[in-house]
DNA sequence: AACAGTTTCAACCGCTTTATC
DNA sequence: AGATAAAGCGGTTGAAACTGT
């Protein structure tokens, strides 16, 4: 692509945009409720898209990238806002063991969730935690402790919850301890996780936000168990 | 109360990919 | 087919909020 030849035709584009940006006397840093109303009222008659149009015609002093960027992780109106749910947090353990950094991908799966809010959890808890257990968070062993041995335990502490699900759904829980053979696939995603064949992404998202599914993953308890975990790992 | 250190998260940046002409 | 614009993505930053002393 141009951009990998030196002094590049799209390095040129971008040079020229910030210059015009400047130019204009652009605003930046965080937003102000008129530019929010701005944004919010243009989009509800004009819908998404054309975000350069959007900013112009808006008549607001932001970049069009500042304008996608602010309704998607904030304005719009399926954002979910407040804590992640253990559910959640236990979901995106499990896509980011299969996928990797790929937030958008990841943030798919967990509807009113942005790719910014996940990478945001992924950075200040996850990568915080592995830290703590002294483990480089992209390593194989804090992968697998996470993976076969971790998740499975917290998918058994959801199972009075999932009690309360029609017996056809209760396999939710069932599967999860028993089943600590590394998986072969992404295949099953979209119906739910290759790990744990009882487990649905969609099924742990519809049990809501009652009792304890508001709790970390990382409190003491928890931190405790995974640090003897770790302990005796390194021990082998 | 005041300050320092830490954490959180909204927003920006640079790059890549996709769409359009 | 190539140039250009727009959209999308992941990494990073910095200000505000929070916590501890």
């Amino acid at each position: 692509m141009d951009v990998k030849k030196g002094g590049s035709v799209v390095q040129a584009q971008v040079k020229l945009q910030k210059h015009n940006e400047k130019e204009m006397g652009m605003r930046k840093g965080p937003w102000a409720v008129e530019e929010d109303t701005i944004l919010v009222n243009y989009i509800a008659t004009h819908g998404e898209g054309h975000w350069n149009s959007v900013a112009r015609c808006a008549g607001l002093r932001r970049s069009g990238k500042s304008c996608r960027l602010r309704w998607l992780n904030y304005l719009r109106p399926d954002v979910r806002r407040g804590n992640i749910t253990l559910q959640e947090q236990i979901l995106i353990l499990d896509l980011h063991s299969r996928w990797g950094n790929r937030w958008s991908k990841i943030a798919q799966q967990l509807p009113g969730r942005t790719d910014n809010e996940i990478k945001n959890y992924w950075r200040t808890r996850v990568i915080k935690q592995a830290k703590q257990l002294k483990c480089d968070v992209n390593s194989k062993q804090f992968r697998d402790t996470l993976r076969y041995v971790w998740m499975p335990r917290l998918l058994e502490r959801l199972q009075p919850t999932s009690q309360a699900l029609e017996p056809n759904q209760s396999g939710l829980v069932l599967h999860a301890s028993s089943s600590l053979l590394p998986s072969n696939s992404d295949r099953s995603i979209e119906r739910g996780s290759d790990l744990w064949p009882g487990f649905n992404n969609q099924m742990l998202l519809e049990q809501g936000s009652g009792g304890d599914l508001l709790e970390s993953l990382w409190d003491d308890d928890n931190m405790c168990f995974l640090q003897q975990l770790s302990y005796d790992l390194q021990m082998k």
